[in-house]
DNA sequence: AGCACGATCTGA
DNA sequence: CAGATCGTGCTA
């Protein structure tokens, strides 16, 4: 396998938020190995992004973020939901990439099985690919460098000209600057 | 110690 | 469009 490494995230937050286009997402979970295409993301670009977690400074919470790039933060929302990210830039600056969506494309009867969904539906949102993967708090913090559990490979190469950029989901408590920052990232279809 | 709300999803 | 549902962070 081709796990990418510590260099990969330690780069720009809005670089690797496109660069994570197109690449793997695998989740190991005993035998049973389930993974997909990344194809949308958004970027949280540190203390100086108001949407950011890391907006006000360290918590119990955001703790994973100001730890080294290469790290998933892992979180819980909603009273029911998790989120998964990936630390970027250099350690110390709170940045990640929130990874919203996957197409399925090993594992897929199991994702089914967790997830009761079928097709693109089975894991087209943060929370919904989560449950696919079997992603829980237990994984905030994991090494996604380390090659287990969790990680990604390179996978397809995505032509920046298909890549879409508009405004983040979720944020109107933002300022405007960043509520309307084009930081999201998904690659363009049927085109 | 209490409280308001959230980087969401589902089903009506 | 409301409800689910609870951890987190802010205020006192």
């Amino acid at each position: 396998m081709d796990v990418l490494d510590r260099k990969f995230y330690e780069r720009d937050t809005l670089y690797v938020a496109r660069a994570l286009l197109g690449k793997k997402l695998v989740r190991k979970i005993g035998r049973v190995t389930l993974a997909g295409m990344i194809v949308e993301t958004e970027a949280y670009c540190g203390r100086e992004d108001s949407a950011c977690h890391a907006h006000r400074g360290q918590t119990a919470r955001n703790a994973v973020m100001f730890k080294a790039p290469g790290h998933a933060y892992v979180y819980f929302t909603y009273g029911l939901h998790y989120m998964l990210n990936m630390v970027t830039e250099k350690e110390g600056n709170p940045c990640a990439v929130l990874i919203r969506a996957i197409v399925p494309l090993d594992g897929i009867k199991e994702m089914e099985k967790r997830r009761k969904l079928k097709g693109t539906r089975l894991a087209d949102g943060p929370a919904k690919l989560c449950q696919a993967l079997g992603i829980d708090k237990s994984l905030n913090g994991w090494d996604v460098t380390s090659g287990s559990k969790l990680w990604v490979e390179d996978f397809k190469k995505i032509n920046a000209k298909s890549i879409l950029a508009s405004p983040r989901i979720g944020i109107n408590y933002a300022k405007a600057e960043h509520r309307n920052a084009l930081w999201r990232f998904s690659i363009k279809t049927g085109g």
